[in-house]
DNA sequence: AAGGGGGGCAACCGCAAGACC
DNA sequence: AGGTCTTGCGGTTGCCCCCCT
């Protein structure tokens, strides 16, 4: 396959397109038709190359370009296909009527990108980010190491803050036991051979194991002083914890395993959103009276790679355990 | 009010693959 | 069958505008 010389012939223009040539470009396509991008040129009378021409025809001249912010459900809609297509631009654009690939690309560098990050998603897998080195900014905040350092504050302070860190690491992980296939091979599996064997009831026993957990948390640690983490004295500490996903985005789901792919908390259950379905599903909440002793096995829970085997991306890094996580009682229950 | 920095967007670059000769 | 041409695509760059200090 020969590769095209394209602009390398001296003295064409570059750069930002002037009134005067876009009318000519667009003056002669009309009448025309683009025919050949290399022959263009010169018989529209411009000093560009094809390509330039093509670009500046396909990207902001095209007649059927829809300008403009883009809607919430446009939004969705790339949301969507990326989690299926990755970075298919010319794919994703072929479902949003006028527009281009071009514009999707930049929205998405631009905006959804950096919205999936500020939401605690890993933006390449559309799945709450698990490895606590992408959390690393979120645990600080949370144990503010600043204040640790501080010594006003007795030990117990600087324990409840911690305990907060490592009580945000335990949510990740469930979420990712319970997004990732390989965590939904695990939970639910009955093979006898696995030493993993975490079924759909104890899944959600484990969820729901959490309001407690984060009720301690909030007795132990939301007197602190909110002001010195930031935060607004009005909402407790732990209410601004990012949690992961949060109900007024959906997240594209339908692609994903055929367990209960996505979990939000509120109030006094969880909400799922299934596949292939569009309203949440409200699990009542169940005390964490009974909770069973869950054995996971270590390999089959260092795989993140397979939780993104609908993107053509690699997928994020294994868990991070740091001592602090292992040595808590409630990692040694699954791990 | 002015300057610096960051964000957004248009345009460019280079690679890949199909079409054509 | 192999080389060249053309087009499409994704990543990157650079400019411009706006906001903050």
């Amino acid at each position: 396959m020969g590769r095209s010389p394209c602009c390398d012939e001296n003295g064409l223009k570059k750069g930002p397109w002037t009134p005067e040539e876009d009318q000519k470009l667009v003056q002669y396509i009309q009448k025309h038709g683009h025919g050949s991008w290399r022959a263009l040129p010169k018989l529209a009378g411009l000093n560009r190359c094809g390509k330039s021409c093509r670009l500046r025809w396909t990207n902001y001249l095209r007649p059927d370009i829809k300008r403009g912010k883009f809607s919430a459900d446009e939004e969705q809609t790339i949301l969507n296909l990326h989690s299926i297509l990755g970075n298919k631009w010319s794919a994703i654009a072929t479902h949003l009527p006028g527009r281009t690939d071009n514009e999707i690309k930049n929205f998405w560098n631009t905006h959804l990108k950096k919205k999936l990050i500020q939401m605690g998603f890993d933006p390449m897998t559309h799945r709450p980010r698990t490895d606590l080195f992408a959390s690393l900014p979120h645990l600080i905040a949370l144990a503010n190491l600043r204040e640790v350092m501080d010594q006003h504050h007795p030990w117990e302070e600087q324990a409840a803050r911690i305990q907060e860190a490592v009580q945000l690491a335990r949510i990740q992980y469930i979420q990712y036991l319970l997004q990732s296939p390989s965590g939904s091979a695990m939970i639910g599996s009955t093979n006898s051979n696995s030493l993993s064997s975490i079924t759909d009831m104890e899944a959600i026993n484990l969820m729901n194991s959490i309001p407690s957990s984060k009720e301690a948390m909030l007795m132990n640690s939301c007197h602190l002083e909110n002001a010195s983490l930031g935060i607004s004295p009005s909402q407790p500490v732990c209410d601004q914890i990012p949690f992961t996903p949060l109900p007024d985005l959906q997240f594209p789901c339908n692609i994903q395993p055929p367990m209960c792919s996505e979990i939000s908390q509120g109030g006094s259950g969880f909400t799922m959103f299934c596949q292939g379905e569009n309203t949440p599903k409200s699990i009542p909440f169940i005390p964490p009276t009974s909770l069973p002793p869950l054995v996971a096995e270590s390999s089959s829970c260092g795989n993140p790679g397979d939780a993104c085997s609908t993107s053509s991306y690699g997928g994020g890094a294994p868990p991070f355990w740091p001592e602090f996580f292992l040595e808590d009682p409630f990692v040694h229950e699954i791990a």
